[in-house]
DNA sequence: ATAATATATATCAAAGTGATATATGTGCAA
DNA sequence: TTGCACATATATCACTTTGATATATATTAT
């Protein structure tokens, strides 16, 4: 079964940029991988303990600054793990957009609603594809760092589609508002 | 909390099109939804059973060609229900792709290793592509049905974002190929 | 004949979500 | 200066969903 979201490797993946505690880790799902991932602190700090008692990373807990935190470190067993897993072949892409099954289900609820739908989509993408070309901007700035490269690869993945998500706006639009022939 | 998947407005929106089987819903959801949605018999079979004590759909069971099976049939209630969410606005829209996941970390893996996933994503995206302009053009010969006017809206909306996808792929494998300056 | 596949329903352990609880630190405005 | 809102930080839980598995019969292919 699951282990779907791969909270494992989520976590060993951005330990091995920097040690963070798990408050921090949903902070960076919530913004880098906003786009293509997600994850909640349930499944979170479970994994982390998990992955402590599996040796894949290490804890330290501090008070510096006041409130206790605990950061954790990963383990050469850690590094290990997320090779494995980034070598190995993908199991799963999947889409779940709600749009599209209203879209798909529009006969039900007529033109002029579907309509809204499709604008409201248009809206927020737009707004999303203007944060996404920012961030691209930026990356695009700093690319001697190897990493980046990659953060830019996900970004400008997040560019395209979104393109032509307003593409298809357009074209849905035309496609609901003509005289049906 | 969650009921994330919906499994009542799918159930309710393939019943409005006609009556049929738990297993045929099943179908349809691999097959019609498969781009955008999904969903498991865990789901399914429960969910008919509360959508029948609530009045939204009749069950009638038959033996005809032999095995048992149970029909499901949708009432005014669930129309009335299936209308109600099609009207109310979209909560969320989500990508899961466990490709760029691996590109994200790809720092780890180097890029030998991240362009097998790329290549993997582009043959697997082409594959689906020239199956959605399949359907495409059967859809565009029978655009009378207004219902298939619906359906062709997902259908394009598959086809556009399969060949920015194709596009991104073309870049991504050059970035990663390129001399780093 | 018989093996493989399709139809058909049902259940369950494991995993993930969104919410909530709890507590402390920080910035800022009245 | 106090008190409020917000950010940091960890933890847990009820509820859903998944993917697998069990069971049984019908159909198709060899």
């Amino acid at each position: 079964m699951a282990n779907e979201k791969r909270m494992d490797v989520v976590i060993l993946g951005f330990l091995s940029h920097e040690p963070m505690t798990g408050y921090e880790i949903k902070k960076r799902i919530d913004t880098s991988l906003r786009y293509f991932w997600s994850g909640s602190y349930g499944s979170i700090y479970p994994t982390l303990n998990m992955l402590e008692q599996r040796g894949m990373v290490t804890k330290e807990e501090t008070a510096e600054g006041g409130r206790t935190k605990i950061i954790y470190t990963i383990t050469e067993a850690g590094h290990e793990h997320l090779r494995e897993w980034l070598k190995a072949p993908v199991v799963k892409n999947e889409l779940h957009y709600e749009t599209l099954l209203k879209l798909f289900f529009g006969g039900e609820l007529g033109a002029e609603g579907t309509l809204v739908h499709i604008q409201n989509f248009e809206d927020k993408i737009k707004e999303e594809l203007s944060f996404l070309e920012m961030c691209a901007a930026q990356l695009e700035g700093i690319l001697e760092e190897e990493d980046h490269k990659y953060f830019l690869l996900t970004v400008n993945f997040g560019i395209e589609t979104y393109r032509a998500y307003l593409k298809w706006c357009e074209e849905a639009k035309k496609l609901l508002t003509e005289e049906s022939l």
